[in-house]
DNA sequence: ACCCAGGCGGGCG
DNA sequence: CGCCCGCATGGG
């Protein structure tokens, strides 16, 4: 069991904000704990004040569990300068009183690339089913014990265990019509297409990469890179975005996503993220029309 | 019954 | 480019 400090940081308001919907177990009422699988360990996070309790069985991936929570829930990023440059407009202003501490996570590439294949056309409800779905039939089952008790986890599906289902047996997850994606992709990325590699790329020839895999275009392709890759400048255009976007900065008037891209980067740069991530979840709250 | 959900691919002008 | 359509599935 490890304890980091954390100021500006609420564990309920970053993991209940849709961000990659894969991990364990339920956020309650105090919003405080929360698990997460990893390829053979799991990470268990509890919030009480500004101290963040940690513990995990297992093995993370051979890091040092302070710094693979620091990085994941992006304890890093200084918020102070977050707020400073996205605090121009009354209702990033409100969005940030709602959900103060709220932050971008870093999640694993693959993973985040499947959830937001599957977020496409979808709500976030059935997105966290059909993710847990696809854990339970094709993860690989991990056990640990902890004083004496055993303890299964199921981690995420490798490319190569979701390449291998006929598309018909992947519906059967509750995918719909995005099974031949997840499928194509699982593909690609067991073959030939490395996911590591858009770590060290840019923003622009990252995204051009991404959107070249099947069932990732613009908006799902920005998902990732966001949220799977911490490019800060990426802004995912979904239908929340957009409403609000024509809504807050252009009078109303229907833009094409393209525009709002523009506006976006030239607004708030390398803080684009944060302010979509406050944004999106401001006005779904609201249900903002 | 109808509408919508963190869109994408393909076809058209 | 921009526009339009179909697409699986489940909940309001």
């Amino acid at each position: 069991m490890k304890t980091i400090r954390a100021s500006d940081f609420s564990l309920k308001y970053t993991v209940e904000s849709a961000q990659p919907l894969t991990f364990i177990g339920e956020i309650g009422a105090e919003g405080q704990s929360v698990g997460y699988a990893y390829s053979n360990g799991y990470v268990k996070v509890r919030q009480a004040g500004r101290n963040l309790h940690c513990e995990h069985l297992g093995r993370i991936g051979g890091i040092r569990l302070v710094s693979e929570i620091e990085r994941r829930f992006g304890l890093r990023d200084e918020m102070q300068k977050v707020y400073g440059a996205i605090r121009d407009d009354a209702f990033l202003v409100e969005s940030m009183k709602r959900y103060p501490g709220m932050r971008i996570t870093q999640n694993d590439p693959w993973e985040t690339t499947v959830c937001f294949v599957v977020s496409q056309f979808n709500n976030v409800k059935r997105i966290r089913l059909i993710m847990q779905s696809l854990i339970q039939k094709y993860g690989e089952v991990h056990e640990f014990y902890r004083d004496d008790k055993k303890i299964a986890i199921r981690s995420f599906p490798t490319p190569t265990a979701l390449m291998g289902p006929e598309i018909k047996e992947l519906m059967g997850c509750g995918t719909g019509f995005r099974a031949k994606y997840i499928k194509g992709v699982a593909q690609a990325c067991a073959q030939s297409f490395d996911l590591a590699r858009l770590y060290s790329m840019g923003y622009d020839q990252a995204k051009e990469e991404l959107i070249s895999l099947p069932g990732i275009g613009d908006k799902v392709a920005d998902c990732i890179l966001l949220m799977g890759y911490k490019k800060g400048e990426a802004f995912p255009v979904d239908t929340w975005i957009k409403r609000a976007m024509e809504r807050l900065y252009f009078g109303g008037k229907k833009q094409s996503i393209r525009k709002i891209h523009e506006f976006a980067e030239g607004k708030w740069g390398k803080y684009a993220g944060y302010a979509q991530q406050y944004i999106f979840w401001h006005s779904r709250s609201i249900k903002l029309s």
